[in-house]
DNA sequence: GCAATTTTTGACCAATTGGACAAACGTTAG
DNA sequence: CTAACGTTTGTCCAATTGGTCAAAAATTGC
């Protein structure tokens, strides 16, 4: 009985895999897994539907490694936020860069709530397992920063999960922003407006107050 | 050459048609438009093909009508905000409410953030029209709340975005939040403390200030 | 009770889809 | 040059899918 070889990867294969998976985050993000079909995978990636089975060995394949490598960056920013930092910079430049990843990447962002919306069933292990792992450290580190009284007491979990609804919004949900703000305010600069909005809201909130903020009424 | 006729609905056209817009806003929800299909549809409303296809014409024309009748009944909290009421606690029970539909109809936020998702191919003219109108009109509600200094001044359209990501985010992302809270706070009780969460971020935050809040450093 | 109408079904179809496979073609080290 | 290996393609297949149709069954109006 032969062992499985590992075979290291030819320059080729590693070129091949890449433009293959360029061209599925196209079609998965767009049209979800079921509806994104090998075919038009392949035609995007400039070759035949079984030369690209050649590279994956199944639609799944190439959906399992697109998740594994979209996670680690997705997750990016959260693992920047740092424990001796200012807790109010670190926040807001969380959040501003949660914004340029929505901006900069919104297929990536489709792809992941595509996945989440149908219940994750192809990433319930990543999500369970690393994500859920990394939120956990973090909201431990919102919650030392509550504790010494540097920014207001609140729920740390909630507070990651709607700093990453508010700004995957702008991508999940791109068309229907830009439909709504219309043409005159549906530019680029709708980013900028969204990141002075969300500043203000998050920021403003989780400033410690010295004193209660409503008096009397 | 015969007109057509509308010819009345029949009882059982009634009660059958309910029965199929029930069970495909449970597939369209679960696996999007192109992953669900008519056998599935035909088969949870306990009919054969055939005869579903007897009370639609197409799998295009039930997702129609499904969209049709949820944007209705979707956009209903935002179109009680109510120009002549407080301010603070108009917000603040739209914010509730949207986080009850989020609760008691998570399929119908699907749905339609699969639709959306997916660049709205089949419901953009609801989008443009109907939805950017209410829209635009509340947004100019609250607006006139920030011109009277009754809440503090800040983009209204964003806001309302903001409102929408983070309630909705409890049904889309549900598979996920669960995960990641865990078995203790993953339970029912998950909603109070998003309730909680969300009034605590977005009315201190839209309170009026008085005075400035941070007065030196 | 009966004819007209509505409802239901089984059989069928063409198109699409994920994937298998062997043969052909390229590349490269010796 | 050539053997070994890597790459590519044309062809094929079985399963699934959206949808049709005529005939059977049920319902309804009179």
């Amino acid at each position: 009985m032969e062992a499985e070889k590992p075979r290291r990867r030819t320059r080729i294969q590693t070129e091949k895999r890449e433009l293959i998976l360029e061209a599925a985050l196209d079609m998965f993000s767009q049209h979800g897994f079921r509806g994104a079909t090998i075919d038009q995978i392949a035609e995007a990636a400039g070759m035949s539907k079984p030369n690209l089975l050649y590279y994956f060995r199944s639609k799944e394949d190439i959906h399992i490694n697109l998740m594994q490598r979209l996670l680690t960056t997705w997750l990016a920013p959260l693992r920047e936020l740092d424990d001796v930092g200012d807790p109010i910079s670190e926040l807001r430049s969380y959040i501003r860069r949660k914004l340029e990843m929505a901006r900069d990447f919104p297929r990536e962002s489709r792809l992941f709530a595509n996945e989440i919306l149908q219940g994750a069933p192809r990433i319930m292990p990543m999500i369970e397992g690393e994500l859920k792992t990394l939120v956990d450290e973090k909201a431990q580190v919102i919650l030392g920063w509550m504790r010494a009284g540097r920014i207001v007491h609140t729920d740390a979990h909630h507070l990651i999960f709607s700093i990453w609804a508010t700004t995957q919004h702008y991508a999940d949900f791109d068309v229907q922003v830009r439909a709504v703000l219309g043409p005159d305010r549906g530019g680029e600069q709708r980013f900028d407006d969204a990141a002075q909005f969300l500043e203000q809201i998050f920021i403003d909130s989780l400033k410690p107050k010295t004193e209660p903020l409503n008096p009397a009424r």
